[in-house]
DNA sequence: ATTATCTATAGATCTATAGATAATGC
DNA sequence: ATTATCTATAGATCTATAGATAATGC
């Protein structure tokens, strides 16, 4: 048995993890990376600053191991689109779901968010390795869905993308609407949304 | 005359502040405040240290010197919106007009993604009094077309946001897109979002 | 025995200033 | 005389480690 077999994480190990990727979540989306420090990250976890640092190897290895976990979570959405329901709906519910997303965790996008305005520095490779795949593999069920007029002609890349960007838009630029239009109510963005892309889809 | 009259600047003066004004977009917009340091700033005019210190207050000072700058910049397209021209044509020609400047000027929009997605601490006072009055005259423009009927009912405020997401994401999420796209051609994009805003307006 | 936590601090990085010197414009 | 620039460095902030101590699990 060689010496570097893993072992069982304790209960202490897993929870004190899942606490300090909690409060990294709270202070990397709020902050960005550089802007963020261990100071703020262990004082929102309740630990010391070297206890952080005996469950990761610094503050990149947080950062990452936080994009990289949420980014499962992320991706479910999509990942639930039916290619063999009813076009239309499934991709109306597919908006839906982000955009209630948009609002339920506005501290995942806006880190996603930031750190793809960077070039994504950090996370290119899983954008490769877990984002590729499956937004061409949906891009396909889309253009399939389109040749078979199920949908009005459209292109599915293009499509998804600007998907992300209206729904997103509500977390990440929230300072913003929040000036323009005060405490938006829900129901006319989830209204404007509907009818921006149904008006788009409908065959 | 009191002692602090304002001179009239050098021309030493206005070079070097636009050159610092140059480096510090180049530098916030792909590391963000706190991620820039002065030390790049400098190399990226070709001044030292102290001297980018001799023109500005101090890094805060440039960074809303900057933002502050480039809001005018920033809305001229909204402005050109000429509530006296064909409805339709005005609202497509502004959306091609916001898409060619996410191309042409991808480290503004970086920029004031950014900062809006770290909760604009160093605009909010810019944006109300900048932004919201002239989003709030375009709001009731728009209104006005809709309810002559010379668009499709639309909710104004929710339109100009959906615009600004959807071409912005072009410049801000560009690490993604060319992930997702390779180094897309520019036509398809702006058939696409020429079609998608197309089919919401039409009356 | 191993795992978990703390205090103290090294070492790097960054913003900003002090103080001297050079260049420029009346 | 005023404007512009430089070298040197103070002072603050941050990541990370050293080394000792406490808690936990066989």
């Amino acid at each position: 048995m060689p010496d570097d077999a893993p072992k069982k994480p304790s209960r202490i190990q897993l929870k004190n993890r899942k606490k300090i990727l909690d409060a990294a979540l709270e202070v990397f989306s709020s902050h960005g990376f550089r802007g963020a420090t261990l100071d703020q990250i262990a004082e929102a976890a309740g630990l010391s600053k070297p206890n952080l640092l005996y469950y990761f190897d610094g503050k990149e290895d947080i950062h990452r191991t936080l994009l990289n976990g949420l980014l499962d979570v992320w991706l479910a959405p999509l990942k639930e689109m039916d290619p063999s329901g009813d076009p239309l709906e499934e991709l109306m519910g597919y908006i839906h779901r982000k955009l209630e997303m948009s609002w339920e965790m506005p501290r995942e996008s806006r880190l996603f968010a930031g750190e793809v305005i960077q070039g994504a520095p950090r996370m290119e490779a899983d954008l490769q390795s877990g984002l590729k795949p499956l937004f061409d593999a949906k891009c396909d069920v889309i253009r399939g869905w389109a040749d078979a007029g199920l949908l009005a002609p459209v292109n599915p890349a293009h499509l998804l993308m600007s998907i992300w960007a209206v729904t997103q838009h509500y977390a990440d630029f929230e300072a913003q609407v929040g000036v323009l239009t005060g405490p938006a109510p829900r129901a006319e963005a989830r209204a404007h949304v509907d009818k921006m892309f149904r008006s788009l889809l409908s065959p």
